[in-house]
DNA sequence: ATACCATGAACAG
DNA sequence: TGTTCCTGGTATC
């Protein structure tokens, strides 16, 4: 699930639950349960998301830093008394105070650590500009990408060039441009860079707002008002059996070790 | 019941 | 470049 768009929302969402209350910390399933203890009762000062990762300003002045990966997923519950965690909760999150009754989940993530706000920049530091933040750079992406002679495919999920962007987005944003997955960002068009970058923005806004990535234009789809896109039709070209402008089969090739789906027609070499 | 794959990324070498 | 870690949905038997 988690691209850019997931962990913005539930940075906002979990924020408005959380921001501003003191909460009861602890570790279930054990391997946070040291750093647990440290913050365990301490005011939620704000959830920041910046690219895939989110950070937990505490009380304390330390930082919780979660980072979902493939798998991590969060359970929110309207209660601090939920029912029994069933599989492995590595953070459970719990309101103790007098206001709406909140237990938030944590299960399967990449990273869960407690530390101070230098950890936190330094994990920062080691990112791209991020399409969602207000405070983002687009020129740091667009020229890394245009001096580079790796694929672009590859460059738009790294990082470490720009924060946020997953294996979906960067199919999605490729297609929109017309670019082979395999173009070197060098031999891309300056102009195209820019508007990848603004599409980025507009994607993952609209990502946060619907709590799904849905990148195809409705009017394009044969579609009942009102009627839910549907999973498999969010998209032009991921996990599309064929494109959905011009009805060629989608062919996929590996880059930076993902599936990576394109348009031959749309998307030449 | 079992296998495999997935919207991720760190690490070894 | 390959391996490893984490979970859960779907496919396959």
């Amino acid at each position: 699930m988690p691209e850019g768009h997931t962990i913005h929302r539930i940075a906002r969402d979990h924020g408005r639950l959380l921001a501003g209350r003191p909460v009861a910390v602890d570790s279930p399933q054990g391997r946070f349960a040291a750093d647990a203890e440290r913050i365990d009762g301490a005011v939620l000062d704000e959830i920041e998301a910046y690219g895939k990762h989110l950070f937990y300003w505490w009380s304390t002045g330390e930082v919780g830093h979660v980072h979902l990966g493939l798998f991590g997923k969060y359970r929110v519950h309207r209660t601090d008394e939920p029912p029994l965690p069933k599989g492995a909760v590595r953070m459970r999150l719990r309101t103790t105070d007098d206001g709406d009754p909140v237990t938030i989940e944590l299960r399967g993530p990449t990273a869960c650590t407690l530390g101070p706000p230098d950890e936190r920049d330094a994990i920062v530091a080691r990112l791209g500009p991020d399409p969602l933040r207000a405070d983002a750079d687009p020129d740091a992406a667009i020229d890394r990408i245009a001096r580079s002679r790796a694929a672009i495919g590859g460059l738009l999920l790294d990082q470490s060039v720009i924060a946020g962007v997953g294996n979906v987005y960067r199919a999605e944003l490729l297609f929109l441009h017309g670019i082979h997955p395999e173009r070197p960002g060098r031999d891309c068009r300056p102009d195209d860079l820019r508007s990848i970058w603004e599409t980025a923005v507009t994607m993952l806004r609209a990502g946060v707002k619907a709590n799904r990535i849905v990148t195809v234009d409705r009017n394009e789809l044969d579609l009942p008002k009102g009627k839910r896109i549907p999973r498999r039709e969010a998209t032009y070209v991921y996990q599309r059996d064929r494109c959905l402008r011009c009805g060629t089969p989608i062919r996929t090739v590996e880059v930076a070790n993902r599936t990576c789906y394109y348009c031959p027609e749309h998307q030449a070499r």
